[in-house]
DNA sequence: CTGTTAGCGCATTCAT
DNA sequence: ATGAATGCGCTAACAG
């Protein structure tokens, strides 16, 4: 049986370091435990535990006294300890998906919201890959590694859906699969959003749009968004009597350049019309080379995020997918899941569109 | 006391799940324990954890029933038991940078690599924003929620040096702050780099150089590798008797034409030279524009990876700083300093050149 | 309102 | 070569 502490009552000797600017770390001691909060503190162990989880009430003179006690004390809970008696670990997972230069940055944008948004509900993010597939999934939860896991870059086939449905715990996932019967998805409306951007089109009298999609690779993945913002703007087109062409290889200079040729060389056609992804790098160049001015020569509109166009020469009308939006959102119904039973559901986030002159008025 | 197990010690109902294709995760069951996993095989409980962490000797029989036992039930360790009772977690902390849409590709290379290299070591990935500071890293030390932290996007004066010092964990810098005293840092040998791709161009015979470093905000933030790069390639400019001269907002258009202007408008000078830190994708668009071909017009070098060199229109000579090289030896001494005292130490990735014919052989 | 107690699932020290 | 017993630091149920 146990003989009690080992450490005696001692209140002093873990106090603050030196004086004026201590370390809030201290070399050697061990990292202090909530009993030893309880011993400065002079209440119990399990006092200290419902101070912190506010899990039953405390008086506000005890309450004072712990709190002033784990400061002193820099304490911090063992996450391991508290993940083991309280199945939970504060802490999310985070699936990025294989490494693409093409949307590097966008995911680095998410992956930051997402981080932050944990921090600010004292959770952290697990950073797993797409490599693992959907095993990873099992593996992080029979571990209790996490409450939950996010998903991005969701193919419209995607091995994880299915097994989303067999966890216990809440998967959110950011792309809507095409099955996505009894699971938790967010993303951005791109139906709509191709709406919009056609319509800017054709409002503007534009009788033929060239279509600069994703790259070769993104469709290949069969990333989710690709057929839903493709067969909504294909629909849209018929709809407007506006023919509607997809260029392949957008995203090479070879691309680009091809696209020009066949599309604007006949020169004079009526109101060419561009539609862009993520607009290429080359194409403002391209066309600057050319001499034609969007929103002069011909309108071009675009589906990027408000950085990406003011960071080209003309900046286009746009639709912005909002990257920080849905996953700020995405974070909100995840903390919402971890409390409360909700029922699967398909959540999108508003499209709208930002005019910015690279279409003319029609006159 | 404990009046033993509750659950009964029949050993096939927790087997595998429906014929074909069972899921790896039952619903409504509890994750199997080392417990469950014990009584499977007829073993303690204490023998299916010496299996796991081969620390003594076991008999080859009894090995092979646990092993099958754990695989029938597909157990997996609670992560946070293990952590509680082993002082050990099995996380790497990783500090990423802020959101930087010019370096984003890089970073999540690196990140990915690291993650990769992690999962090899049966080692997960705790993501660590830069927003937390040096308080960061003390929190997850002090909830134990890692062995150990690597830092990316180190500042040559970084707070973050202070508190890697005054904690127990090892943490490993990609990147020189100036006081690096006592840190273990690795990072590309951005010195040599430099004197490579600045004796390539003196070489050519180009007498002077016009530099597009990194952009103000990276300058701004005070990352380590410009200063470093900078110096270097300054004093082997000097020693070479070449003017080299360093442009400003490299990264802008007009950054990227003013100094087109200003360097290569007095037309016939004497062997124009470019040295280009991670190209600006105008850039190619840029002397395109001018007419003029990098190898035949003018001289030009760049330090970058070998993807960015291939994806100009003239891939240029160029020095890699091995993104995927470093994190993955980074990984290699993180493992290694995780059980061994390993002092600490200063490492440099190797630089090399690459020839690509954007540099005109001096004749 | 607060203290006492019993595990959570594992690693590890004793015993054999 | 194996088993039994202990405790890591915490949460939550139980007892006042």
């Amino acid at each position: 049986m146990r003989i009690d502490d080992d450490r005696t009552a001692e209140t002093t000797d873990r106090g603050a370091g030196p004086v004026g600017g201590a370390p809030s770390v201290r070399r050697g001691r061990p990292a202090p435990t909530s009993k030893d909060v309880a011993r400065v503190a002079g209440v119990s162990q399990s006092t200290v535990s419902y101070v912190m989880s506010g899990k039953r009430p405390i008086s506000e003179k005890t309450r004072r006294i712990v709190l002033e006690a784990i400061d002193q004390l820099t304490y911090e809970p063992h996450a391991g300890a508290r993940a083991l008696a309280g199945h939970r670990t504060n802490v999310v997972g985070l699936v990025v998906p294989f490494h693409n230069p093409e949307a590097a940055s966008g995911l680095m944008a998410f992956a930051e919201e997402i981080a932050v948004n944990a921090r600010d509900h004292d959770y952290d993010v697990l950073m797993l890959t797409a490599a693992e597939g959907p095993a990873g999934l099992a593996r992080v939860q029979r571990r209790a590694m996490c409450d939950a896991v996010i998903v991005m870059e969701v193919a419209t086939d995607d091995p994880r859906a299915a097994m989303a449905r067999e966890l216990e715990m809440p998967v959110i996932f950011i792309g809507v699969p095409d099955d996505h019967d009894g699971l938790h998805c967010i993303d951005f409306d791109f139906e709509t959003g191709a709406l919009l951007l056609v319509d800017a089109l054709a409002d503007a009298g534009c009788r033929e749009i060239a279509a600069l999609g994703w790259s070769e690779e993104r469709v290949g993945l069969g990333m989710n968004y690709v057929p839903r913002f493709r067969a909504s703007a294909e629909a849209r087109a018929a709809e407007r009597g506006v023919r509607l062409r997809w260029i392949s290889a957008p995203h090479t200079r070879a691309g680009v350049e091809g696209f020009l040729d066949s599309v604007l060389a006949p020169a004079g056609r009526s109101h060419p019309g561009l539609l862009t992804v993520h607009s290429p790098h080359d194409l403002g160049a391209a066309l600057q080379q050319r001499g034609l001015v969007p929103g002069r020569d011909l309108d071009v509109v675009s589906l990027c995020t408000d950085v990406e166009a003011e960071a080209q020469p003309v900046a286009p009308t746009a639709v912005s997918p909002q990257p920080r939006d849905v996953s700020r959102l995405a974070m909100g119904w995840l903390f919402d899941l971890l409390d409360n039973e909700i029922p699967a559901e398909l959540r999108l986030v508003e499209a709208h569109l930002t005019t910015r002159g690279s279409v003319r008025p029609l006159g």
